[in-house]
DNA sequence: CACGTTCCTTAGCCTAGCTAATAAGCCTGG
DNA sequence: CCAGGCTTATTAGCTAGGCTAAGGAACGTG
């Protein structure tokens, strides 16, 4: 039985942790350019294969024109291809390229090692607390 | 015994869930208009008591004109105030005012029920795992 | 007491978010 | 079959929040 009170607590320790590990990790862009919301919108891209710029958008869980902009930059240093619709006339499809590709596992990969290795000290079972809190998390911020 | 594979495969699945749900806590401002950084900010103050801008921006792990630029919004709004030091002329002193501790309080507890009731359908299991890795997530923050 | 250090701020830049408005293409009802 | 309305994407323009570089004021010490 979960009482509502020690939900509340949990979720104000849960917001304030994301805030705060949000920032440092905002701050540990060790290899490349590529910023956090570059990074994401990379990802899911690669992770799906092709989306119009409102399907990632809706993924991302912003306004198409934010989408617009940071689809830009992707565009500008060769990690994206816009392609027309074969049918529709109005929607475009992305795709990462294979600079992307690379890209973004590069960086993927130097940004994982900077938070493992921030993640050295603690015992197998906070790792594996952890572990379970970000599939909890991902579960909650696609719900809603 | 905890491998290095394992470690590097939990640091991808958190960053990715505190991308996620960072924007989601960032789009849901449901009372009074406190940014993320101000409601953090905001919080770090009011926990510490007293705090010079120097100290605040060490706190919240920014540099010291972004601390700046944040205070300013927050003494726009008359939630804190700023006294000089008694005996170190450079120095300042900030303060939450009554207002800013009413604010702080309203919209914590708003953001927090936002957040409780995304977190309504989980078990009490789960709920148990956000806690722990919140606790977790601002060791790693704090320290490195 | 002069010089280096510390503290805060200013100036100027960038990214990332938003809304409102625009342009282009699709589709449907009369 | 085409007029008007919806959808998609972009542009324009705003704000917040982050950074570095550079400045002025105050402190403190050799």
């Amino acid at each position: 039985m979960v009482e509502r009170t020690t939900a509340l607590q949990q979720a104000l320790g849960l917001r304030e942790a994301i805030t705060r590990l949000n920032r440092r990790l905002r701050q540990a862009r060790p290899v490349g350019d590529l910023t956090m919301a570059q990074l994401s919108a990379l990802t899911s891209l690669e992770l799906a294969g092709a989306l119009s710029p409102r399907e990632l958008a809706d993924v991302e869980r912003v306004q198409p024109p934010t989408m617009t902009k940071i689809i830009a930059k992707l565009e500008e240093r060769g990690m994206v291809r816009r392609d027309p619709h074969p049918t529709d006339g109005r929607q475009v499809i992305l795709r990462t390229t294979e600079p992307g590709r690379l890209a973004y596992e590069q960086v993927q990969r130097a940004h994982n090692e900077w938070l493992a290795d921030h993640l050295a000290d603690l015992s197998a079972e906070d790792l594996e607390t952890l572990h379970r809190a970000a599939e909890i998390m991902k579960k909650v911020a696609r719900a809603a």
